[in-house]
RNA sequence: GGCCCCAUCGUCUAGUGGCCUAGGACACCACCCUCUCAAGGUGGAGGCACGGGUUCGAAUCCCGUUGGGGCUGCCA
């Protein structure tokens, strides 16, 4: 091993941060650290059409917040497109690409037609296409023979080429695809180590062919991290998982406590201990010894470990890290919440809402605002509709709001705000209910607002 | 379908041919401590997926089976 190595963290900028994006983070930084090397942050937003600008903060304060801290970076692949089209320049001048003007759906019929696997079947290999605008490059894969690779955690794996199709490297578009960049920054950026997830095994192929036909010389050593996955065995996602970091550092868990959990995934020092300081993890990272099975993410075991980190404190530094923890829950909200209050006990009817796991409901006002307003329930329902596709910002939630209103056939905006704020707050008063909405969050938002409609219906105020 | 990978208590793991009657942690159960609850202590239940080899000896090596996962996108 070289005595500097330089790894990174490559994140697409999808709007949160993904609790196995930072276990690979954590894995490549220890690295970084035990070996005096440069641990560099890039950020993969070759995709115009689905990454946004302010997504790239979102990484960045995640990251800061697990306490990862990047030597060089970050680097947007969007900025680098220069780069790109040399190396595609190059492709083409040794016709290791070809143009392809096939539509995915010309493919899936020809795939169907011949009974065939899916996927690509070389079409336009040899029809030597200009490679105009508007038309695809795909990297001409060898036929036969193999390729293998140095993989520190899962051995030297070896594949077949003839099982890998002629795979795209430039949008018809002419953006760089991602295996393109990735290779490309990779070499300009000097990685020595790729340490990433496993679901990029199969991926490492096409990787090796660019490299060597981008003439970089020496491939990288690749290690491929077993997957986090959720109970079920599957790989988490966000749509049935919890697996933002921000989602775990909100509901209250330590950084350094989430960072150990991670450290646990997949690694262990190799005796029985748990609860390690960073140093140690430091001193004793290797790896070698990071398992090749997937493992799950329990969030019982992680609730358990910080819990363990919380005893270890002061009580001073337990107060200190909680007031943090509690101000930062209410704090956006603060300039709302000053104009409504006279004294600073007031304060916490105002925001309590933020902390329960469900609100406390005021029987009086919910029962009053239940006779004043016929169509309580259908707002309800109309709003859980809106709401649920709505744009999470304060102006997001208002027109949502107002369609609902208009759904359930409610004239103003006020009187479809009212049943939604007692479901959500259990209270008919309160600071502003877009801007509440928008702390919250959409799940509990939704949640409670199903709640809400489910207590209509249980318990119908007669008169 | 094709290619690749994985397989120790429910979960995270230790184990790299004899130290294994398989160790620890979470969760679970019981008891102790105790003004409640936690914490702590003690004990308990619970696992090498299966079948063949190799070997004096296999959780550990090999093969097969089964099960699971990943990839197979003009996403990353």
């Amino acid at each position: 091993m070289q005595s500097h190595p330089r790894v990174r963290i490559a994140p697409s900028p999808t709007g949160y941060f993904h609790v196995g994006t930072g276990r690979t983070a954590l894995f490549n930084w220890l690295f970084a650290r035990r070996h005096g090397g440069t641990f560099v942050l890039r950020i993969e937003d070759t995709d115009t059409a689905r990454n946004r600008p302010e997504h790239v903060e979102g990484i960045m304060s995640s990251l800061r917040w697990l306490g990862l801290g990047w030597d060089e970076g970050p680097f947007l692949q969007s900025e680098r497109s220069a780069l790109y089209e040399r190396a595609i320049d190059v492709l083409l001048e040794a016709e290791a690409v070809y143009a392809c003007d096939c539509s995915p759906a010309d493919i899936q019929d020809r795939a169907r037609k011949r009974g065939g696997p899916p996927g690509y079947d070389g079409f336009c290999r040899d029809r030597s296409l200009e490679a105009t605008s508007g038309r695809m490059l795909r990297f001409k894969t060898p036929r036969e023979g193999s390729i293998g690779f140095t993989d520190l955690v899962r051995g030297n794996p070896t594949f077949p080429l003839a099982a890998i199709e002629d795979f795209g490297v430039r949008k018809s578009n002419g953006e760089p695809l991602f295996i393109l960049a990735n290779v490309v920054d990779d070499a300009d950026m000097s990685i020595s180590h790729v340490i990433r997830g496993d679901d990029h095994t199969s991926n490492t192929p096409k990787y090796a062919l660019l490299w060597e036909a981008l003439g970089y010389g020496e491939l990288p050593v690749f290690a491929h991290l077993p997957l986090i996955n959720n109970a079920q065995g599957k790989k988490l996602s966000k749509r049935r998982d919890k697996v933002a970091v921000e989602d775990f550092r909100d509901e209250g868990y330590l950084a350094e406590a989430m960072v150990n959990y991670l450290a646990l995934l997949g690694w262990s020092p190799g005796d029985d201990r748990e609860i390690l300081p960073l140093e140690e993890m430091i001193s004793e990272f290797d790896l070698g010894d990071v398992k090749s099975s997937p493992a799950i993410f329990d969030e019982r075991k992680l609730a358990s470990v910080n819990s363990q980190y919380l005893r270890k404190m002061t009580p001073e530094e337990m107060v200190e890290r909680s007031e943090l923890w509690l101000r930062s829950r209410w704090e956006p909200l603060a300039p709302l919440v000053q104009e409504r209050v006279r004294t600073l006990a007031e304060v916490y009817s105002m925001v309590e809402f933020l902390y329960r796991p469900e609100p406390v409901i005021d029987q009086t006002e919910w029962a009053k605002a239940l006779r004043k307003n016929a169509n309580f329930a259908l707002v309800l329902e109309a709003a859980a509709e809106t709401l649920a596709g709505a744009e999470w910002d304060v102006d997001g939630i208002h027109s949502a709001l107002s369609a609902a209103g208009d759904k359930a056939g409610v004239a103003n905006l006020r009187d479809s705000q009212a049943p939604v704020r007692l479901s959500v707050t259990g209270r008919s008063v309160g600071p502003p209910l877009m801007e509440s909405l928008v702390l919250l969050g959409r799940d509990k938002t939704l949640s409670r607002i199903r709640a809400g409609l489910a207590r209509v219906q249980d318990a119908p105020v007669t008169g």
